[in-house]
DNA sequence: CAGTGGTCTAGACCACGCT
DNA sequence: GCGTGGTCTAGACCACTGC
């Protein structure tokens, strides 16, 4: 990076190559930039909750300006990958630090502060992935899975019956018994233990009757309306790592969304 | 602005003060030319569509540099008050293009592409306003409100039942035969004859049972799960200027939301 | 070709958090 | 006081659009 903006094409090339005659491939300075942080992070070279280096080192390293960093750490804290701190740094996003606590439950109360529910396991075991399920997962139908079957209870009141599934492939040594004993949120204990982050997620709303199961957990008349909540979270790379179906009981809360 | 950063101080002092010994009030240089730009959004000095002025244009009227003037028009661009195109200039956003069409719609079909519903009109009259429609658009009880309900069809099926409320201090002249005569998406409309623009909107979803009229408009039996959907829309300012209470049938469409 | 937004640099100073 | 991110400037060149 010797002057201007001539190198840039340099650079561009050295990055972006690789293979020969492939198509252009070309991209800004500061998104190759935002790629290696990217694969920084992916690679868990700095893991959740932790500083990365600054703006200058970054910059010295990749031989770019301290502007071009910045850039790119933008559009980075703009997904909500790391979390910049005036004076501090830059860190990591994490799932175990409060604020984010609720970045993936939307269910608000009619009266009153949000808070995390009480969690009940009702059943976890490890089973064969449906076709459905596997599809969504980009896995194989019969793929070994674990299934949790839970229930979230606020203020004592049933409210949310949810069933997750999390590809065995990826969460290994995740056991049973582990998840039988977890209380918290659960994108908390699968970053810690497996250093995997959900990133972000797509969720397909419905309004259903209750079954009778349904109706008997949540404690509501059988064929209730229910919300149902089908929610497929990826984490880097696009890659889909759990599926979830939630079923809220909307009498007390309501699922809030912004649209802009 | 002559040099370095020392005038910014003085930038500030004369853009954020006016009220001699408030509180600090201070913000950066880029905040007070953002909402400088706002200004002239908000009183159609650019109307939806129009071209805005260039950065460099804005950057000379200001006494900024211009990349001050881009970082504060990045901020709006980012907030979809307005659409760069690189090479031609920067427009104010319109819910008449296309492609900010389905920005509020978030019902998918379960196949095929999404598409704009048809749309007849059930009853269209100006009443006063209800308590609790009151209080969300933040205007007195009783006060002269239009009230339309609506029914949305996607190739022929009956899918949104949708009540809505406008105030008439806002929409004034907007009459109800004009309403009636309408069938296309209603912020355009108001977009177009009032220069009212729908800017963000925030949602309170449940799951309900279909009562008799909404079952027998919406062709599904008493008691059937439908979304409800509780939606107030905001323009220039915070300013409530509507509230939108829809029906939607689930069963061959979902709400689609992403989560990040 | 001129004009627009988009990228990149280099260097300055500010605001904040820590020690 | 020092190091961090945050703001601001000035100036260069690139990529795209339309005359």
């Amino acid at each position: 990076m010797s002057s201007a903006h001539s190198p840039s094409s340099g650079q561009n090339a050295t990055a972006a190559s690789g293979s020969g005659v492939s198509s252009p491939t070309f991209s800004p300075l500061y998104q190759q930039i935002k790629r290696l942080i990217l694969q920084g992070l992916q690679s868990n070279e700095w893991r959740p909750g932790e500083l990365i280096p600054s703006e200058m080192e970054l910059a010295a390293r990749f031989g770019v300006s301290q502007g071009t960093v910045r850039k790119a750490i933008d559009e980075l804290a703009a997904e909500n990958l790391v979390v910049r701190r005036q004076g501090k740094g830059t860190f990591v996003a994490s799932h175990l630090e409060a604020r984010s606590q609720f970045r993936f439950l939307r269910l608000k109360p009619d009266v009153g502060e949000a808070h995390y529910p009480d969690n009940t396991i009702i059943e976890a075991r490890r089973v064969r992935a449906p076709a459905d399920v596997a599809r969504q997962l980009e896995i194989k139908t019969g793929d070994s899975i674990i299934f949790m079957l839970r229930m979230q209870s606020f203020d004592g009141a049933p409210t949310i019956l949810e069933e997750l599934w999390l590809p065995s492939a990826i969460f290994k040594g995740l056991s049973v018994e582990r998840m039988l004993a977890y209380k918290g949120p659960m994108y908390a204990l699968l970053e810690t233990e497996f250093g995997t982050q959900m990133l972000r997620a797509t969720e397909s709303i419905r309004a259903v009757a209750a079954d009778e199961r349904s109706a008997s957990l949540l404690k509501v008349p059988v064929h209730s309306p229910l919300l149902s909540v089908q929610r497929v979270s990826y984490t880097y790379g696009d890659k889909a790592v759990e599926v979830r179906r939630s079923f809220y009981v909307t009498n007390d809360h309501y699922y809030h969304n912004e649209l802009s």
